[in-house]
DNA sequence: CGTCAGATTGATATTCATCAAGATCGGTGG
DNA sequence: CCACCGATCTTGATGAATATCAATCTGACG
């Protein structure tokens, strides 16, 4: 099966069982692949796409941009995740989605998922479940930014991104790459570079974790998770009939 | 009709037109009907569910709980929104659902709305488009939380809020119900009560809007919206093929 | 060796949370 | 009718959290 393909079908089949003609299906999938540089626009806002993509590598994020300038990231996608599906309903894009890094996605037609949704309900259903997984960690990134300090958002957030990581592989033995300036960092956060330099080095100074270039190692999981009241329910990794 | 779904079929012909057969489809589900009174939970955190709701009349809002027993709001739901329609695909809820006013809501259960997936795919499309909406809401409310200023986060708040009323024929002439206390809105906006009052006060001398106990007033709706860098394009408002 | 992006730090101003105290208003019982 | 009560709104005072400004430091790289 072509990469692209097969790694929607891994990300599907984490959620639910595919069958074989589902797979089938999805292997029959068409679309283009495209490499990206470190801050270029895989799909910029208010633009009207015809497919929708998928990233294969490397870290992408939604991004909104503010009238004066000033930008809030949205969502943190990784290799496996079909960041874009939502385009595929809402026609004009409301954000962009930019390259964290260096990263490739491949772009899927929209005539063929519409296709697919005529022809598959349950398959429909589970690209439908990864449109919500989002909206879910999208609800947990509105409490983090509330209602959270600084040190524990920052805290939930190294627990969620270890999590989805593991699961497709990126991350195991409590460490991963994580590829942000402190400036990418801010605007996830939703504060200043400088105050999140200094919630970085607090992070640091908890000694659950280290952090130097790109490299993450979480010490201890279980206390990181405490201090940021991080409860993985949101992120629905089990497997179950959707 | 049954009103409940009336109001479905109402609220999603507002994205896209619905064939006869399709209203027929929706027309037959079945659902029961509950009231719940002011501070009452439709559905709780943690819960796993086997019908979804529809809010018929009143306010409720997704709220999400911190260790602390502090609270934060992650979304807004008007009559006519399928509010947990998430519940569908995620099985445990993430959330709970409030009843920020009186309310009453429908609960379809999920058997039948399976089944409504394996037989119209392009009403599926539209239930699945509704959450998409919900989470383009959701990432303008990141991006207020985030980056914009308390008095023009509120001011978002307020025209995103008129619009989606006007649609539902809940607001018109510049003017819509708002049954929530300064308590409510500091748990939407992110912000201690005391500081969500000053806002509220600061709105006021704007003299864009006049807000006295649950009666709001918009007097300029345009330069409300320019003052907060509001564009509504993430609401997708527009009818057309999905 | 110079340059540049990113990280770090100190100093200061602004924003925001918290604490404490009224004020307002609708409802309720005498 | 009036006194009282609880919920909500409002305001002032204070300290903590955060933004902003301005350097400096570090490491990669031509």
């Amino acid at each position: 099966m072509k990469p692209a393909l097969e790694l929607l079908c891994k990300s599907l089949s984490r959620r639910d069982r595919l069958d074989k003609r589902e797979i089938d299906i999805l292997s029959s999938l068409n679309y283009k692949q495209m490499a990206f540089a470190k801050g270029a626009e895989l799909i910029s806002a208010h633009s009207r796409a015809n497919s929708s993509c998928l990233v294969m590598s490397g870290l992408t994020a939604r991004a909104l941009m503010l009238e004066d300038g000033r930008r809030q990231l949205t969502a943190l996608h990784i290799p496996g995740d079909f960041v874009d599906l939502h385009a595929l309903l809402l026609k004009v894009m409301d954000h962009s989605v930019m390259a964290m890094d260096d990263c490739v996605a491949a772009f899927i037609p929209h005539n063929e998922l519409i296709a697919l949704t005529e022809q598959a309900p349950h398959l429909t259903r589970l690209l439908w479940l990864s449109t919500t997984i989002d909206a879910a960690i999208q609800r947990e990134m509105i409490a983090s930014i509330g209602r959270r300090t600084p040190l524990t958002h920052l805290g939930h957030l190294i627990c969620e991104l270890y999590l989805r990581m593991e699961v497709v592989g990126l991350a195991g033995g409590w460490r991963f790459q994580l590829a942000l300036t402190q400036t990418d960092i801010a605007d996830i956060l939703g504060l200043s570079l400088v105050h999140t330099n200094r919630t970085v080095r607090d992070l640091r100074a908890t000694g659950l974790v280290s952090w130097k270039n790109s490299d993450v190692v979480i010490h201890d999981f279980d206390r990181l998770a405490e201090l940021a009241g991080f409860d993985a329910t949101y992120l629905n990794l089990l497997s179950e009939p959707r």
